[in-house]
RNA sequence: GGUGGAGUGGCCGAGAGGCGAGGCAGCGGCCUGCAAAGCCGUCUACACGGGUUCAAAUCCCGUCUCCACCUCCA
């Protein structure tokens, strides 16, 4: 196994519960426990939680090529009141509306290039972890169940003194929200256990029947998969507070250690508003995919740093774009020039401390960047040997942020091995133009080029001869 | 009211006291029959007003604008 520091750099992240960045010294040598909240399977996904997914999916390859052994724990909330609404409104079972966005989440994250998690719980399939967590808490002294039978338990905030810890909010500052009244002891409290409603789903508990509270099935969830205390926990930046805070009060309080680092992704915002499905300005992953491939997405979704907010335009998706094309098009020439080369054991230095420096993937881009220059000169000037060792490299750190154009599952561009076939026939035109060239003939040259850019094939001479490809955009 | 964060060149997007990340676009050149691709060079910057410093985009003070969260939200 490879240590977890190369050429004395070692990893850190921005830890949004220390409000700094911090060295990365995980729970166990050699192990990196990851939480990342995943989707409330209430609607399809758009692209702002597709770029979490890409952000984190980045930061598990850049642990597993560490040498870390990763336990990547991604949950799926499959029971809340807008899928309960949704259903109602379909006159269809809760469990449908799950269903199907559940799936068109693992879709979009396939699409996308994003690995699998290790484990993907949902929450209704851990209801006996939920309650184990409840009556711990319960007989702490920090959760109540409400009076009046309402079936609801509520989380004691004013027991637990430490509230407000990760977000720095303080309870008594706390805006009062409107509809708060129900029977609560104190308007900041919140439900761990929501009882159950006529008509709603509901599982038994000794308080009674109800439903899961959102923030305490993460807590339970996590806590199962990967331990009293992980490594790091992830998620938007717009859950830090309440779900977060109230995440950390829950298993705190209950004397679990919980998360040791908490990362946040920064939101993919339109027009300068967070994009976000009660906003309306969703842009949902099929609609993007006409737009640019999808590796194309994942470039412009993953390039930016994952802290900051990303206001999304179609000109730069389009930019973006252009730019993986640059990369992929040096990575064809090479391979044609020099077959397949295999990808590198390890990344340049540079790339590794731009990585471990809470994860600068600009920077990274910087050097990739950089390697594709290098490689284009070579590929012509300095020759093969170098030009090999550009791409390897190259596919090497392309392989970690999960863009190699060579590498799985971008290879082969999904033509169903028509480029066999249309290659046959391009040749055939491309040999007519050769020797139009042979004789001077430009015109009849051009035109021939001319009809296969019509049909969208983009030719190039090279000192190899033609070659050929389809255009892009 | 509280808690975080942001304002960088035509555009996207890093950096965070002194060597001008990178990409896209533009301009000039090389290469090419012409292109394309590629390579080389190059013009546009750090919201505003003060201050600290030999030196500030970077630190301090103030101002303006914007965003996120405090209700479900990646």
């Amino acid at each position: 196994m490879e240590p977890a520091t190369l050429d004395g750099v070692s990893l850190r992240f921005y830890d949004t519960s220390a409000r700094q960045v911090r060295d990365f010294v995980p729970l166990r040598e050699g192990c990196a426990s990851l939480y990342l909240c995943g989707a409330t399977v209430q609607a399809p996904p758009h692209i702002g939680h597709i770029r979490s997914s890409v952000n984190f999916d980045i930061l598990r390859r850049w642990l597993t090529y560490l040498g870390y052994d990763v336990t990547f724990c991604r949950n799926v909330t499959d029971i809340d009141d807008k899928i309960i609404n949704v259903a109602a409104a379909e006159g269809v079972p809760w469990w449908q509306v799950s269903e199907r966005n559940q799936r068109a989440f693992t879709q979009a994250y396939d699409v996308l290039g994003c690995l699998p998690p290790t484990v993907e719980p949902r929450a209704t399939g851990h209801v006996p972890e939920m309650i184990e967590l409840i009556r711990r808490l319960i007989d702490a002294g920090h959760a109540y169940a409400a009076r009046g039978g309402s079936g609801d338990v509520y989380f004691d905030v004013a027991s637990y003194r430490a509230y407000g810890e990760l977000s720095n909010q303080r309870p008594d500052q706390v805006e009062e929200s409107a509809d708060q009244a129900g029977d609560k002891r104190d308007p900041r409290d919140f439900a761990l256990w929501k009882g159950a409603k006529p008509g709603e789903p509901s599982w038994e508990t000794p308080w009674g029947r109800g439903r899961p509270g959102w923030h305490l099935e993460c807590s339970a969830m996590a806590t199962k998969y990967l331990g009293p205390s992980f490594d790091i926990h992830g998620g938007g930046l717009d859950l830090v507070f309440p779900h977060h805070e109230n995440e950390v009060a829950q298993s705190h309080a209950a004397g679990d250690g919980f998360a040791r680092y908490w990362l946040h992704n920064g939101m993919l915002k339109v027009g300068g508003e967070k994009m976000a499905k009660s906003l309306g300005n969703s842009m949902r992953i099929p609609q993007m995919v006409e737009k640019v491939r999808p590796v194309e997405l994942r470039y412009y979704l993953g390039q930016a740093h994952y802290r900051s907010a990303i206001d999304y335009s179609e000109a730069a998706l389009q930019e973006a774009a252009v730019a993986y094309q640059r990369i992929e098009g040096f990575l064809t020439r090479a391979t044609e020039a020099l077959g397949e080369v295999a990808p590198a054991e390890r990344v340049p230095a540079e790339f590794a401390a731009a990585l471990d420096d809470d994860l600068g993937v600009p920077q990274a881009l910087a050097l990739v960047h950089g390697h594709v220059r290098e490689g284009n000169t070579a590929l012509t000037a300095e020759g093969a040997e170098k030009a090999a060792e550009r791409v390897a490299e190259l596919r090497t750190m392309l392989g970690i942020l999960g863009l190699d154009p060579l590498g799985a599952p971008w290879a082969g561009g999904g033509d169903h091995g028509l480029r066999e076939v249309v290659d046959a026939l391009v040749s055939v035109a491309l040999e007519q133009r050769q020797a139009a060239r042979g004789r001077k003939d430009y015109a009849a040259a051009d035109a021939i080029r001319d009809r296969l850019t019509e049909a969208g094939i983009a030719v190039e001479d090279t000192p190899q001869g033609p070659r050929w490809d389809l255009k892009r955009g």
